[in-house]
DNA sequence: GTAATGTGCAACCTGTCGGTTGCGCCTAGT
DNA sequence: ACTAGGCGCAACCGACAGGTTGCACATTAC
C-alpha cells in the first residue's frame, strides 16, 4: 500500500494502535514495554504495532541509550481528515445542487 | 468489532472501499453492478465492500424493483474525524503547555 | 565481570479479509 | 410463457495481519 492516506487508515483501523495514539498525545514520550504493560498484548506486538504507525507517519522513534522513545507526530492525520471532508463536502455540493435544481424546476 | 469509530476506519482502510466512497460521493445512487463495472473486481466483491459500508453507517441501500440503490450517508465520518481531531487536540495543548512552561522556568 | 533491563529479529501459528466461482431466486421485458 | 438481467447466498482459496515464543545483542547497574 504505497497511497499514504492509505496508511494512515490502515494504522488506524486497530484498536490497540488508536490507543497507542491516544496514550502517545498525552504522554510527549513512551516506550513500547510501557506501552505494553497498558495493554493485554506483549511487546514485541506493541512494537509491530508502533512498526505500523510508523511507516504512516503518525510516529517518529528516536533511541535513547537503551530504550528507543516514541513520539507523536499528528501530521498525517490532516491529511486523512482533508480526505473525509473531500467525500463530504462534494456530498454535500451535491445535494445542495440538487436542491437547486428541484426549486428551480418547481417553484 | 462493536465500537463505531473502529469500523469507519476499518472501511476506509480499503482502496477500493474509498474508491466506492468517492463515486457514491458524486453520484447520488448506484447498483453494484455499475461499481463492479468501474474496479478490477468481480460484482460480489463489491457487494461484500458494500455490506462493510452499511455496517459502518456510511451506505444506505434501498430496493427498487430488481436493482438494488446504494447512497452515500457520510455522518460517520464526523465522528472519525472528531476522534482525530481530539488526538491532535490533546496533542496541541500538551506543546502549549510544554513551552509555556519553558518560557516560566527560563525567561 | 556479571546480572538485569530493554530492544530487535526471526520463525511460527491462526484467524480473518479480499476475492472468486457456482448456484438459485426474483424481476422485467417480449 | 420464456428469456435475460440483477442479486444474494454459500463454499472455497490464498495471502496477510495480529499475536506469540525464543533467542541474541546492547546498555546500564552493582
Amino acid at each position: 500500500m504505497s497511497d499514504p492516506t492509505g496508511r494512515v487508515f490502515d494504522a488506524l483501523a486497530d484498536p490497540n494502535r488508536r490507543y497507542v495514539l491516544e496514550a502517545l498525545a498525552s504522554r510527549e514520550t513512551t516506550t513500547a514495554t510501557e506501552l505494553a504493560a497498558e495493554l493485554p498484548v506483549t511487546r514485541q506486538a506493541v512494537a509491530k504495532h508502533l512498526a505500523a504507525l510508523n511507516q504512516a507517519g503518525l510516529v517518529e522513534s528516536r533511541r535513547e541509550g537503551r530504550e528507543t522513545l516514541y513520539q507523536l507526530t499528528p501530521a498525517p492525520l490532516g491529511a486523512a481528515m482533508d480526505w473525509m471532508a473531500g467525500v463530504g463536502a462534494e456530498w454535500d455540493a451535491r445535494l445542495a445542487a440538487l436542491r437547486k435544481h428541484l426549486r428551480i424546476r418547481r417553484p
